[in-house]
DNA sequence: CTAACTGTATTATTTTATGTAGTACAGTTT
DNA sequence: AAACTGTACTACATAAAATAATACAGTTAG
């Protein structure tokens, strides 16, 4: 499904999470679609099964995805309505991160270039990989 | 100077690199500009000088500050040409929030708005606190 | 020159975060 | 009933983070 960087200073269940969430935002993985088995996962990453639950409840808890015990964990579908929080933290991380490049001397046309780059890609399908 | 978020799963010296970064690059600190001694920013935040002397060695590592051993710590200036590590992982932060925007709802228009208000923040002036 | 400041280095200790291991239990599926 | 699923819990080991207490060399102001 994907690597992990075993050697990286940030915690497994923290590099699951960020993984996962890209797969999903990048609609690799689609809504309501079942995620590999904690005990699968783990098996497969050679790690504990723990720090998979782990990534998983902090998944639910951000609302990307939700469990049925007994059955798995699954994908949960973007809600548009209930994401203003979320939003929120984006722009300030965004606003960050934009200051920075124009800080290090990025030109703006380059990240307007980054911008529609990111728009041709959401809009026009899903995988391009 | 700021203030520091104990409760925070972040270590403090890692917040306080975010926001001494954050004042650099927003131009509230100058370049060349002294930064607050280790002593003194450990005894006004109540944590230990080890701590503050660990960000400043980080924020010397990845070029923000300078350090001039017996004088102090101060602003290092921006300079375009040895960047291009940094914009490049600043690059792909980047493209990970937009996909993520895009995938919560955030209409396109709103973040050219957003890239609108961070170029003027940073073309007129420097500080509108 | 001396005193008081600066950054830096070192060692030890405490605390917290992270990850592993093993076990248990309830819901679901076949 | 058997074999899956998620979840919960305890215990243990390790690593990261932060504190504490010194020490030392460069800089500055008296």
């Amino acid at each position: 499904m994907f690597e992990l960087d075993l050697r990286s200073r940030a915690p497994i269940y923290e590099q699951l999470v960020e993984k996962i969430k890209e797969l999903i935002v990048n609609n690799v993985l689609k809504p309501d679609e079942q995620l590999p088995t904690v005990r699968v996962l783990a098996g497969s990453l050679t790690i504990n099964p723990n720090t998979v639950q782990k990534a998983y409840r902090e998944l639910e808890h951000r609302g990307y995805i939700y469990s049925l015990p007994g059955k798995g964990n699954f994908v949960r579908a973007a809600v548009p309505e209930n994401n203003s929080i979320r939003l929120q933290n984006l722009e300030n991380d965004f606003l960050r991160i934009v200051s920075e490049m124009l800080y290090l001397g990025m030109a703006p046309s380059r990240i307007d270039s980054l911008i529609q780059q990111a728009l041709a890609k959401s809009e026009g399908g899903k995988n391009y990989d």
